[in-house]
This record gives structure tokens, C-alpha cells and sequence, in this order.
DNA sequence: TTAAATTCGGACACTTTTTGTACTATATAT
DNA sequence: ATATATAGTACAAAAAGTGTCCGAATTTAA
């Protein structure tokens, strides 16, 4: 089955609570408190975010973590590519370092790009906030269902 | 890495060699041989795409595989469908058996689909054929360079 | 009818990746 | 100074992917 990592899923559930926190930075421990996500994963996720250029970190006390753009801004293509690296579908795209072993005799060299680019334009073009806006659409139709 | 599996890649290799092959039954053997793959690992291949309805397997005595339809028909999805199973991104989609653990007390169920969507219209949209297309225009090219 | 060739289906060991955790170092506010 | 927080690294356990093999079923040909 071709899914992503657990990870990348809970780092969007995290993005989702940083964004109510507002401009306060957020501990580690009080975003694990709130996502009921196990801290130690909690925390190495916020760490690959930060590394990454999605939220901004402050240490010392009083210290955490703050979102650095709206998240709108933010695609589901960066939070992948934070977690889990570069997406490249197989190791005989052109981006990808190394190459496979039987690239002389195969000679398929530069063949998925299409289908990788295709992939990357599809990620890139839903953003975070339109994940948001459709489970909320989805919440309100249930509530007008139950309602009736 | 985003990335799908190795026999995947495998399989487009062994559909284009298939092509080759006319309307004769080719036996594992023999993909085996032409491909310089293992025949244990392309035996377990042709029998996935066999078994998905992308190539038809006659058995017995000069038996062997054929193609089933036209490479131009058979698209990047169908082929990593056959051997991944469903492309679905992570355990929160709905078409997911099962779903996840956190379901009541996350509430993400469903934010997945429009990801999940746009994934599967990017892989659909690309045939087998497109990809051969592609690789032949990069490998005149490449004649076209070395010439001058 | 018998024998040979071939797919089919399942089982299994090995390897790699993912996942989760822990520990030490560094920075900052009080 | 000290308490609190992130940064970085390393590592163990779990899960998935990969490659291989074997017996059963099927078909052709002698």
C-alpha cells in the first residue's frame, strides 16, 4: 500500500493544535498533553517541523515551539518532504542520489519523473488549512444531519 | 521518502518486456532471462499483475502471460495498485478498512480524502505508455548529442 | 494415459525501514 | 546558579518489504 508515514499524520494533527495557541510558544509537553500523542514522539516531531522551516523554536524556559506561517501557506507536500525526506518514488528518479544498480543495463533512466513531478503538483497543491476547512464542512453536515 | 515499493518498478519493466513479446505466452522463465531479475521475484510479480487483471495467464504446456490490454491503457495507478494494494495515504481515509485507534478523540476522520484524491488523479492520469514515450524522447536525445 | 511444463497459492526466513524511546549537550529566563 | 526547554545523537523494538521455495492444479503433447 502506498501511504505515508504515521509521523507525517501526526504532524498534522500537530499543526492543528499549534495553530489555536496563537503567538505563545508551546511546549513539547503541553502539545503531547493536548494531542494525546506519547511526548518522546511528540517532541522529535516538533524537532523535524522546526528543522524544517514550519514552525520556529525557542529554547530556555519559557521556551517552545510557534507556528512560523499561516497554514495556509503551508502544503501537504512540506510537511512530507519535513518528515520523511525528499519524495521520490523510486530510486531511478533523476532527483534521487545513488541510482539503481542496474541502471546501464536497464536503461530506464528519468522514467517515473513524469509521474513524480505529477505526484509532487498534486501535494503541493492542497495546503493544511484546506484539510481544516473540509473536516469542518464535514462536521457541520453531521451536525445538520443529527440536528434533523 | 515518499516512495513505492521496488517490485512496482519491477513491474513496469517486466510490461514493457511483455510488449515486446507479441501475442505469444511468455513464461516467467523467460521475463526472468530478458530482464536480468530474479525468477522467483518475477514470478511473484507476473502473478500480482495476473491477478489484477492487467495480464492474462494461460496455464500448462506452453503457457506462460500475456498482456491484456494496450500499455496506453493500463496507468501508473492500476500497476501500483496491483502489487501495493489500495493507495491510500494514511489510516484516517475512508475508503481505509479498520481506521485508526484515535478516531473518537482526534476527529481527523475524512481530512485525508482531498490529498487522497488528487494523489490518485496524478497517478491515474499517466499510462505506461506515457512513461516509454518519455524514456524514448530522453534516449534520442541522448543519441542526438553524442552524434554532434 | 502418462509425462512434462507451467501457473497458482501459500508459507517462510531475511532484510530494511519505521517507530518509539532515551540520554547528553546547549540555551535562556528568573 | 538553577530550573526549564529545545537540539542532537544514538539505539532498541516493532512492522513492513523483499526474495525464495514448495506442493497443488492445470494443460499440452507424446
Amino acid at each position: 500500500m502506498l501511504k505515508l508515514s504515521r509521523l507525517t499524520d501526526y504532524a498534522v494533527v500537530i499543526l492543528t493544535i499549534m495553530e489555536k495557541q496563537g503567538d505563545e510558544p508551546v511546549s513539547a509537553a503541553i502539545v503531547a498533553e493536548q494531542s494525546k500523542l506519547p511526548e518522546p514522539t511528540v517532541a522529535k516531531i516538533l524537532k523535524l517541523l522546526a528543522g524544517n522551516g514550519l514552525l520556529n523554536s525557542i529554547r530556555g524556559i519559557k521556551g517552545g515551539y510557534i507556528l512560523d506561517k499561516c497554514l495556509s501557506e503551508v502544503s501537504v507536500k512540506d510537511v512530507i518532504t519535513a518528515l520523511d525526506g525528499p519524495i521520490a518514488l523510486t530510486a531511478c528518479v533523476e532527483s534521487a542520489t545513488g541510482g539503481c544498480d542496474f541502471a546501464p543495463q536497464c536503461g530506464m533512466f528519468g522514467r517515473w519523473d513524469r509521474v513524480n513531478r505529477a505526484m509532487q503538483d498534486a501535494l503541493s497543491s492542497v495546503s493544511i488549512a484546506d484539510m481544516l476547512a473540509d473536516q469542518n464542512a464535514r462536521t457541520r453536515l453531521k451536525e445538520l444531519k443529527e440536528s434533523a
